[in-house]
DNA sequence: AAGAAAGCTGACAACGTTGTCAACCGGAAC
DNA sequence: GTTCCGGTTGACAACGTTGTCAGCTTTCTT
């Protein structure tokens, strides 16, 4: 049950060790003919690498760790954010022949930084993926940086595109749901906020505003009303919103949860969706496909934008070209079935 | 900025490689004056062991490889099931200093025996967890016990506990639903079966008729109703449940998506819960404590069951004993707010 | 007090790769 | 016929641990 080694290719070929190992690490500078010599053998023996000697021999594991704020603390509202960040990174990895490494972890939890150095120390990965909020807070940042290890961060929402940021363009992406609900011929389009902390929900607000100016309609202050990303404070705004004199034929809201309220302050109300009124959030989250109606939103492109930074990971290590530009990745609107045409 | 080594410390301490090594491993023959002494060394110079030279020189990696069916293939509704798992595999693999791998893969993949041989050749995991629905597959499993690598399957529903197996008593919890819709004086408790070939769905009707028989109840067949475990079987039956001359005041359904669609069914004939109707479900999906009002359901304990798993694989890698006889972990009720006394 | 047993400790060889550098080989230039 | 040079190849030393086994101390036994 042995595993065939490099030696073992080495002499079922008939070379050096040396030679086999070019070949495996696509080194050129080996003839045609002795690469297919060697190859040839490696599908005989059915031999793959040992990725222990490898990491140890070459000073890094073959491993992409991607590190993440805990949900299990908070009872899995997140668990879809992180299911498609998992599955960007991974779908990366494997074509690099990189292993995913997953390491949540509490930010509120004083031996973060003791815990980090640790997984670094020990598992030595090639790289670090850190997702928000995580990815936006300093001390957390300069300890993966003191450690030398190359990092990218996934950061929506940011205001400008940093060196090594993987972001998302929360702001265009707000605009353009304004489009669509101004293309359906809504003039009264209102805008809930969200909690003034998060970024990304930060950055919709000012989308929602360039949305207006571009599509020639006014901004009316008395149209947003002030939400903290929460199912009843979308609930509260929405009621407040609805009551008032001439109410809006639109909703937008800040994120899903709090438009999630909005459908149900309007079905309170005895309000239609969407014959009397149209709503949209933010952020695609599971429950908006499981609401009726089916929610119409804004997809964060979470997966892409982990494949985006794994690439710069892998990539950067492999051509000691470890500072690379940020990269914006488009956030895409979901058209569902709670937006359409405004009443009369 | 170079990680000190082995070698470092033992200098420091002034003793040899192989002392520093049996501290760091807690093997014992090392007298308390030299143990502490290494330790001291070991945190003056902050030093952490090289993973990859340690797996190299004791023959496997010191991480458990997570196996499970890929979700993102259908869209992420098993995300809640995933991330409990990783979770409890995660905090185990910690405590015993070892790293977690996760591994999705598509059982409809033609190249899933390549896939998986190749992880195990790369990374040489100490041992594999192996997830339902895959855990249920003669061919994957014979693929990994052919490599040699230590394998716990995680397989819900399972008739009888065989060894190397983490189960739960799906038909036990089920039992005892009934058992608290039967205190709270129910007499004509209605069950919707699920899809015939998922395992642990079956054992709940079972358990449905031994809680019937614990209870004094009898069971009735018209009291049955088929589904296969979507939203909708679960609505159409109790449609057809609810319309039937003599009601049940309880329906208990085999998953949390058909009990969904029940309330939703409830509702569409004006039937209020809990108070004409009461409605459980099994799974605890996240959807379960979303829906209003909330769902009692049962949950069966995924985050306990890896960590089992991984405990086994562990332990059974250190200790040179890798068969070990299966466990049952077993699932809890969720009470909440759809069950309450019947009508009268 | 001597010998035996147990308790500690260290020297050194694995483990299976990659990195460094020297050597070889064939053809072009002189 | 040398010399030189780029393209190939290989010998051998890392890499930082663990495993083996021998040797040195203590402690126990008589």
């Amino acid at each position: 049950m042995a595993q065939p080694t490099i030696t073992d290719v080495a002499r079922h070929a008939g070379v050096s060790i040396k030679t086999v190992s070019r070949v495996l690490n696509r080194e050129d500078g080996v003839r045609d003919s002795t690469r297919l010599r060697v190859e040839s053998a490696i599908a005989d023996l059915g031999y793959a690498p040992n990725q222990s000697a490898r990491d140890l021999a070459s000073r890094h594991a073959h491993l992409i760790c991607l590190v993440y704020d805990d949900p299990s603390a908070y009872e899995l509202p997140s668990a879809g954010y992180i299911m498609r960040m998992q599955s960007g990174a991974l779908r990366v990895c494997r074509q690099h022949g990189y292993e995913l490494l997953i390491h949540p972890c509490n930010y509120r939890n004083k031996d973060i930084h003791a815990d980090l150095e640790g997984v670094i120390r020990r598992a030595r990965p090639a790289g670090i993926l850190l997702a928000a909020p995580l990815s936006n807070m300093r001390g957390i940042v300069g300890t993966i940086n003191a450690s030398g290890t190359p990092l990218v961060r996934l950061s929506p929402g940011l205001k400008r595109v940093q060196d090594r940021v993987v972001a998302t363009n929360d702001r265009e992406f707000s605009a353009g749901m304004v489009h669509h609900l101004a293309a359906l011929g809504h003039h009264r389009i209102a805008f809930i906020s969200g909690h003034p902390k998060h970024k990304a929900v930060g950055q919709r607000l000012l989308g929602y505003q360039d949305g207006l100016e571009q599509c020639g309609l006014a901004f009316s202050p008395q149209l947003v009303a002030a939400g903290d990303n929460s199912f009843c404070s979308g609930r509260t705004a929405a009621l407040q919103l609805l009551q008032q004199p001439c109410r809006p034929t639109a909703i937008f809201a800040a994120n899903d949860d709090m438009a999630v309220g909005v459908m149900h302050a309007a079905h309170q109300l005895g309000v239609r969706i969407p014959g009397d009124l149209s709503v949209a959030g933010c952020d695609d989250i599971t429950l908006a496909q499981q609401v009726f109606p089916p929610l119409t939103t804004t997809r964060q492109p979470f997966a892409a934008m982990a494949e985006q930074a794994t690439l710069m990971l892998i990539q950067g290590s492999a051509k000691d070209r470890p500072d690379q530009d940020g990269v914006v990745v488009p956030g895409s609107l979901q058209i569902r079935a709670t937006t359409g045409p405004p009443p009369e």
